[in-house]
DNA sequence: AGCACGCCGACT
DNA sequence: GTCGGCGTGCTC
């Protein structure tokens, strides 16, 4: 018996690939693409084969034989491999740390009954396939407009699906969809949303649509064996439309024709820790690579996709209407805090909005971006705040759980009944969050039906369908919620949204800021009014004058973004510049400071402007201080290439200080 | 990152 | 006497 060497890609972060034997006839060698099982160091691993070669440089002493093929399974296919050889080179991560990661846990087990198993069960699923739409709701002419442009795109076309909240995107993608797969039989769509809670709405439009479609989604709430199954769904070309959140673009999609991103302004799509990857700039570059039409839907387009579209790059297409016969946007007024002092956190004129929407039996929500009773407990004789041990931040009161919560450690307590330096007990709770809230409001309405949405409401798995189902059946008068209630949900007999504290962001020192602020309130904004009843949003706020409400008023995104524009152009910021993020974390910040000031000087560069430490805005989190180095410049390949001399210089300087690197950091 | 080896402190 | 603390060394 012969046999080759197999180069794998193994979960690990050092950042090579590794050679294994494999006993074989010639001509019956494994294919790239395939998993195997190897001994690595003291434990068994699956990785995968990235090259079948005959010799290595390896000596034989260290040389190991590979222990199983999964030749079950068929190969990722080359363009997969290219993706993950992409995101690993853009990102800086090794290889294997890129593409194993992105498979269902199930097939990188040292077993393989999980993986037969589901192989089976799809076995038997029924194999028709009947991209049929059940029906084809009548479009407007904007919208029969976009549907032909992105159904009739030839080869790659981003696509900026530019409407209004409320005006029928979905239905957009939907028809689109319907004419990708009458064309082509075998054609794999993928969809994109920013969370979990949306997908069941989109999931139910989309079955009910092409009933004899196989949809598969996938989200990190599937279980392990849900997972394997949507993944080798996807993955064999059997499922036909793919819903998932970020981490679905990572998936096998042999056959893939068009790519929605819906939202694709959130920041969702950013993965915030690991491998920082945005799903959207993936899409993206997946979409060129197979030369397939991408749709990125938004009513507030990030600036890196409306710059893109002003200089022709992405094109336009626009919905201005609401899709509904008669239904407007809402009127949006401001309520002035000083003048109309709020009582329990609502001004008076909230309160009557929401007296007259009790009273002719329409719902409200109350949106305020803030969880827990309220942000800071605090003793007024001696000045002591409720401050975390671990952390640079407060422990917010959690009235209902009666406990102070650090919402960056998780660390708990029970709530002082005295104040631990002076003994005072009459300790104070500071600001609101939505427990008090909801509090206020049931002694101010005793007999409105109340409900709260926040991540603390909904950590039961499916609470938050639950609640969601009560609000459509119209069982919730008055919703209050975080932004969980500010996205996607069509909420049909909602004609009054009250925002309660937006002003914070308005003076942030993260440049993005406004730009969030702004799609988020159009966003909540855009629960009103959504089937044709009259609707209103108020805004409370102490800045009526500030510009950035003027914008939320006139529901003028395109002037809004385009300041914003000239003001990052001036400031030099992106989409104008390409950014980098180094992060050193440890027991001291002056560890971490001198970290990052010998990473400084590590690699010389004149295209690449190398920034001082500083440290992170919230420095100290579950006992570790942390600091980040910025590095910029205006050329992309420039920022590249001085990062891939860094990267190696910073691994040689074996520093114990923990670092990881961000490509396009959202907050800085 | 795991995972094991290795050499010093307080417990059944 | 041993259980276990985390330093450091290695992974084809």
């Amino acid at each position: 018996m012969s046999h080759c060497i197999l180069q794998i890609a193994l979960d690990t972060p050092l950042d090579s690939l590794f050679d294994y034997r494999w006993a074989c006839e010639p001509g019956s060698e494994p294919e790239v693409g395939q998993l195997a099982l190897v001994n690595f160091g003291r434990r068994e691993a699956v990785g995968l084969i990235v090259a079948v070669k005959h010799e290595t440089d390896v000596p034989a002493d260290k040389l190991k034989d590979a222990l199983a093929v999964r030749s079950q399974l068929s190969p990722l296919p080359e363009r997969w491999i290219a993706l993950a050889r992409f995101a690993a080179a853009y990102y800086h991560r090794p290889l294997g740390e890129v593409a194993l990661p992105g498979l269902p846990k199930n097939v990188r087990l040292s077993t393989t009954v999980a993986l037969d198993r589901a192989l089976k069960k799809l076995a038997k699923l029924p194999d028709a396939h009947d991209p049929t739409p059940a029906d084809m709701p009548v479009l407007n002419a904007a919208q029969q407009q976009a549907a032909d442009a992105i159904g009739g795109a030839q080869g790659f076309s981003p696509l900026l699906l530019y409407g209004v909240t409320g005006s029928g995107k979905t239905e957009v993608y939907l028809q689109a969809c319907a004419q990708v797969l009458a064309r082509d039989q075998d054609a794999q769509i993928l969809i994109l949303v920013p969370e979990i809670n949306l997908t069941p709405q989109l999931e139910a439009n989309i079955r009910a649509r092409f009933p004899g479609v196989m949809l598969a989604t996938l989200h990190s709430s599937l279980s392990e064996g849900e997972r394997m199954l949507h993944w080798l769904a996807a993955h064999t070309g059997r499922a036909r439309i793919v819903l998932g959140t970020r981490l679905a673009i990572l998936a096998s999609l042999p056959n893939l024709k068009m790519i929605v991103i819906d939202e694709e302004h959130d920041p969702s799509y950013k993965q915030q820790e690991g491998l920082r990857y945005s799903a959207r700039d993936l899409a993206v570059w997946r979409a060129r690579q197979l030369g397939i039409p991408i749709v990125l839907g938004s009513a507030t387009p990030s600036l890196e996709s409306w710059h893109h579209a002003q200089t022709g790059r992405y094109r336009r297409l626009e919905l201005r209407e609401r899709a509904v016969r008669d239904a407007v946007l809402p009127r949006v007024k401001l309520v002035d805090m000083e003048r109309d002092k709020p009582k329990e956190g609502l001004t008076s004129a909230l309160m009557q909005a929401l007296r007259l929407r009790m009273e002719r039996g329409e719902q409200s929500l109350l949106f305020l971006n803030r969880r827990g009773y309220a942000p800071v407990l605090c003793c007024e004789a001696c000045g002591w705040i409720s401050n975390c041990t671990r952390c640079t931040a407060f422990m917010v009161l959690h009235r209902p759980e009666r406990r102070l919560r650090c919402h960056h450690c998780s660390l708990e307590m029970r709530i002082p009944h005295a104040c631990p330096t002076c003994g005072n007990i009459d300790l104070q709770p500071l600001g609101r969050g939505t427990q008090r809230i909801e509090e206020g409001l049931q002694a101010l309405f005793p007999d409105a039906r109340i409900l709260r949405i926040d991540a603390d409401s909904t950590r039961r798995k499916g609470s938050a369908q639950e609640a969601f189902d009560t609000v459509h059946r119209g069982d919730v008068d008055i919703l209050i919620g975080t932004q969980m209630v500010a996205k996607g949900h069509d909420f049909k007999k909602l004609t009054l949204v009250g925002v309660l504290n937006p002003d914070t962001a308005l003076f942030s020192q993260d440049y993005r800021a406004s730009e969030r602020l702004f799609a988020q309130l159009m966003q909540v904004a855009g629960r009103a009014g959504r089937a044709g009843l009259e609707s209103e949003v108020l805004i409370q706020s102490r800045y009526c004058q500030h510009p950035l409400y003027g914008a939320v008023m006139r529901h003028d995104y395109d002037r809004f973004a385009g300041s914003l524009l000239e003001e990052r152009h001036q400031a030099a910021l992106p989409p104008y510049m390409y950014q980098a993020l180094l992060r050193a974390e440890a027991p001291e910040l002056a560890t971490a400071i001198e970290f990052l000031e010998a990473a400084r000087d590590a690699v010389p560069s004149d295209t690449v402007v190398i920034n001082e430490p500083i440290p992170m805005t919230m420095t100290r989190v579950h006992n570790v201080d942390r600091a980040q180095l910025l590095v910029e410049s205006n050329s992309r390949p420039a920022l590249q290439a001085f990062l891939n001399e860094w990267v190696d210089a910073l691994r040689a300087m074996k520093s114990r200080v923990r670092w990881s690197l961000e490509v396009d950091p959202l907050d800085i």
